[in-house]
DNA sequence: TTACTTTCTTAAGCTACCTTAATCTTTTTG
DNA sequence: CAAAAAGATTAAGGTAGCTTAAGAAAGTAA
C-alpha cells in the first residue's frame, strides 16, 4: 500500500480513472508534511496550492481589524483545503491556514489545477462534486447562522463534526461557530446542569 | 434576437459550444414566467429545478421554528437559483423560492442535469465554475457574518450587489444580512446623521 | 520533576442587536 | 381615485452573547 492509494480512491469516488490518468495526476501533485503550529499559508502571501489532507488536522483562520480571530474551516484527512477565493483568483491570501497537528497533505498548485483540466477532463466532473458539496456546505452554515441560536449550532456541530470535535481546541470551535469560548464554556456548562 | 440568446451568451462564458450543442442544451430546459408573489418552490415540496434567471428578481428563504424569515439569496438576470442542497441530494426543499417582481427562468430538471453531463461533457466545467463562485461567495459571506459588524456587512452588501438594492425591499435586506428591519432602518438613520 | 504555555472555566458588568408597538409612508388593488 | 396592504421608521425596554480579569486544569518541554 503506498501513501498515493489514498487520495486516489478519493478522486475514484467521482470519475472512473484509468492506470495512465492516475499516473499523470500524481505527478502533478508534491507532498508536503507539515509540523505541529506550521502554516502552510499566510494572510498576504500569494495562495498557490489546493491542498488534499492525507494526514493530520488543518485549521484556516483570519483575523478582523480588531485582531479577533475567526476560524473558517477544519480539514482532517480526505478534505480539500485552501484560501478558495484567493487560489482562484491570484489574489495575496486572506486566511491563514495551519497544521493543528502533525499533518501531510498532498499540493496541486494553481498551474497544475488548470493543466489537469486542459489534459484530463474528467477531472472538471471531480472538481464539479467537490465544489458542489463545498458550496451546500457553506450555504447550510450561512442558514444555520441567520435561523439557530449559538447552543443549537454548537448541538449541531457535534453531531456533524464528531472527527473535529476530538482533535480540535473549543476555542476554535467557538470561533467557527462565531462565539466567544467564554460563551462556548457557558454554553457547556447549561448542558451539565440539565 | 431570440429569448435563448442571454442563457447561450452565460455559458458561453465557460465554454465553447457547437451550434448542435446549444441546441441540445436548450432541449433540455423549460421556460417559466412567473408572476410577482409567485412561489416557484416552498419548503416540503421535491425540488425539481435548477433555474436560470432570464429576467426578473427572485429571492429564496426559510423559516425558523419561531416562525422568523431569512433570506437565503436573491437572484437577478443571470443568477442561477434553486435549493442547491435539496436539488442535488434529492430532498424535500427547506427553502421557497419566490418572485420579487414579474420574472422569468429557463429550468433544468434534476434528471436533465445529469443528462446533460453525461451526453455533453463540456457541461461539467461550466458547472464546476459555476460551483466554485458559489461556493466562494458563501465563504465570503460566512467570513463577514464572522468578523464584521451588521453596519460594515450592510456597507460591503450595497457595494457589492447594487442591482439588488435597487430591486429589493429593505426588510429582506436585513434578513440576508442577519439583522431586523428595525436595526437596519437604525443603521441607515445612523448613517444620515454622520 | 518543575516550569512554562495553552486551554478552559467562572463571574460580573456591558453592548450590539432584538422585541414590541405605534406611527408614518409607499405601493398595490379594486 | 379610495382603501387596503406592505414596507419603513421611531423609540423604549430587554436579552444573547461579549469583555475583562482571574484562576484552574491540562498539555508540553526541559
Amino acid at each position: 500500500m503506498q501513501v498515493t492509494d489514498q487520495i486516489i480512491r478519493n478522486i475514484s469516488r467521482y470519475t472512473a480513472l484509468e492506470e495512465q490518468e492516475k499516473v499523470d495526476f500524481l505527478s502533478l501533485l508534491s507532498f508536503r508534511e507539515i509540523a505541529k503550529k506550521e502554516a502552510i499559508l499566510k494572510a498576504g502571501q500569494p495562495c498557490q496550492h489546493l491542498n488534499y489532507v492525507h494526514s493530520g488536522t488543518l485549521r484556516a483562520y483570519c483575523f478582523d481589524k480588531e485582531g479577533k480571530e475567526s476560524t473558517v474551516m477544519f480539514a482532517v484527512a480526505d478534505w480539500w483545503i485552501t484560501d478558495m477565493f484567493c487560489f482562484l483568483n491570484q489574489k495575496p491570501a486572506m486566511l491563514y491556514i495551519e497544521a493543528l497537528e502533525g499533518s501531510s497533505v498532498f499540493q496541486l498548485s494553481r498551474a497544475n489545477f488548470e493543466h489537469l483540466f486542459a489534459t484530463q477532463p474528467s477531472f472538471e466532473r471531480v472538481f464539479r462534486i467537490l465544489m458542489q458539496n463545498a458550496y451546500t456546505r457553506e450555504q447550510l452554515r450561512v442558514i444555520e447562522r441567520l435561523s439557530l441560536s449559538a447552543e443549537e449550532r454548537y448541538d449541531n456541530f457535534i453531531a456533524k463534526y464528531p472527527q473535529f470535535v476530538e482533535k480540535v481546541p473549543q476555542k476554535h470551535i467557538a470561533s467557527y461557530l462565531g462565539i466567544t469560548p467564554e460563551f462556548l464554556s457557558a454554553i457547556r456548562r447549561g448542558k451539565l446542569g440539565r
